[in-house]
DNA sequence: GTGAAAGCGCTAACAG
DNA sequence: CTGTTAGCGCTTTCAC
């Protein structure tokens, strides 16, 4: 029943030829005369020849896979993302090795150690609890690193979209429709995304010549809970909002709940904008006005740059646009 | 910079002994002394050395990975199933390589021999356009294949829902809710799961007395877009129904979407059932009623199967329970 | 242009 | 109980 696997032995057998011969055709390395080439070619096809990909990477070094380290599997964003990796990863010989530690430092650090050493030739890390330091000291052969939602460095290349730029058009539009009193609920501060969009969510605000209130930034969760919560807050400190622009779609989906559970109406009680775009808002009631963030081409380019570094190519990362989307969960205010 | 990896002739110098010695403590082969193993594993500690997995592999024969094979990446239903893959994989030495081709035939089968062929020592595969005997013609090795969304075979284990059980839940609890005409939506006529959703539709109406309508069914993509299009289906043929199971919970997403288009309230117009129960319904208005199905544990089941099946150790398959989650969107209709 | 042979890092007989 | 040795399947000098 099991039957042994072809070989390249096979195959030169079949061909009347040596095994580097059979070698060198396949991977075109070394000058073939064009006869042996079509006999050696045959044979293979004949045979459905497939090297063997643990002894190829034993003698060249190399592990064959694209690793790749997000927070979640599941939820709307991170599985977009792992789709355009897996849209280019599927074009080239490597494979796919995917991990997840929930964003938890020590098991990020311990699985990034852990694909870098026999898993991957190099890795795409969706996070910022791993620093380029802490990434430098588990990767001792210097294998190549991307990076998404952290700043580039030189050690490491970096796609990202404009974090602060996402927020200040979703700021300005709130602005552009009338509205002065202007909430924002977002992530865990630390987060260097967090940071970011605080600082776009300021300059539309400055932009505008609106006082910049701290109260009326509330900190959760990137999740439908956390939105849920924010509101919560917003409500029992007791600050005047006629519009919240929410971090992300899941808080303000959870957003949305809360409100009707306050008996506010979006929008004319309350204005909302989103970011990310996920699948869903679009089905949400009022649909979500949000920022579109490309997240299946930003798993693409970083696939695509990953895979050019460790095969050292040249690649330039493209800048990831950002835009918004007007939906119906603004309300234009009169003045 | 970039440094030699340790090997395991490192180890067996530092510790004065032989390599195969080294090889016995680490993989607990053979008889070994107390003391030659503390000293070699004191020796391979102080290195940091790790096995090559390419060498390991190619002597023992095997790859080292578990296969996945879903339709999607994203999505709010498949991102679970991996999340349960990867929460076992995780606890092991294999390595998860995971692939998804949309669904498409041909592509899967291309994704899945060459899955079998280079990257895993079985693989995990949801969905059901492969049939075994497709999968038996790339899969020569015999390697262990499991199967999920498919009915069982002889030659692959299975782990799946009851879905003609909770499709059935679903439609009784619409009717014990005093519904008469009930819709159902649904995905490809051709598909295991829509098939036995219709049989578990159609055995609770049997029960309760009521006449099947065929007409009432109504067949779509398993999408968001793909409920919208059944509600204005049902709504062009002017079928009369106060209530819709949906097949699934994106289905019911699209299908609030056009019922809102159409001026019907939820639940006073129309009631909804959906089935999966994905994080998104908690967070609908009104609040999705849903058959929820365990998709995390589902993904855990498959893997610790298939590692098992790997390791030649055998592992009964429990039930996979599916429970009605009642939320608001289903009026008890007065009589 | 082609073949022989060494060796990638590891495991598994086989001796001792 | 431990060391020597022969491969696993492939690529890559090095001869010819």
């Amino acid at each position: 029943m099991s039957k042994r696997r072809i070989t390249i032995k096979d195959v030169s057998a079949l061909a009347g030829v040596s095994v580097s011969t059979v070698s060198r055709v396949l991977n075109a390395s070394g000058p073939i005369s064009e006869d042996t080439r079509k006999v050696v070619e045959e044979a293979a096809a004949q045979l459905k020849y497939q090297p063997n990909p643990l002894a190829r990477g034993l003698v060249k070094n190399q592990l064959g896979g694209v690793g790749v380290l997000i927070p979640w599997l599941a939820g709307p964003y991170f599985g977009g993302f792992l789709e355009g990796v897996q849209g280019v990863v599927r074009t080239t010989s490597f494979r796919l090795v995917v991990s997840s530690e929930e964003a938890i430092k020590e098991r990020e650090h311990a699985a990034m150690a852990y694909l870098l050493e026999n898993d991957a030739d190099g890795v795409i890390y969706y996070g910022d609890s791993l620093r380029p330091s802490d990434i430098a000291e588990i990767n001792p052969f210097g294998k190549p690193v991307v990076l998404i939602g952290q700043p580039a460095t030189d050690a490491h290349p970096c796609v990202s979209i404009n974090d602060e730029m996402g927020a200040f058009l979703a700021t300005r539009y709130l602005i552009e429709n009338g509205h002065r009193h202007i909430a924002h609920m977002t992530g865990h501060p630390d987060a260097h995304v967090t940071r970011t969009r605080i600082l776009g969510y300021k300059k539309a605000l400055e932009q505008a010549g609106l006082p910049f209130d701290p109260e009326r930034i509330v900190h959760y969760h990137y999740s439908e809970e956390g939105g849920y919560r924010c509101v919560q807050e917003l409500m029992g400190r007791g600050v005047e909002f006629t519009a919240i622009f929410c971090a992300n779609d899941q808080m303000a989906i959870g957003a949305y709940q809360s409100l009707r559970e306050f008996n506010k109406r979006i929008p004319e009680d309350v204005s909302l904008v989103g970011f990310d775009d996920i699948m869903f808002t679009r089905y949400m009631d009022p649909p979500l006005t949000s920022i579109r963030v490309p997240i299946v081409d930003m798993g693409a380019q970083a696939a695509r740059k990953l895979i050019a570094l460790i095969e050292g190519r040249e690649m330039a990362l493209p800048d990831v646009p950002t835009e918004l989307v007007v939906r119906q969960s603004v309300r234009r205010l009169p003045h």
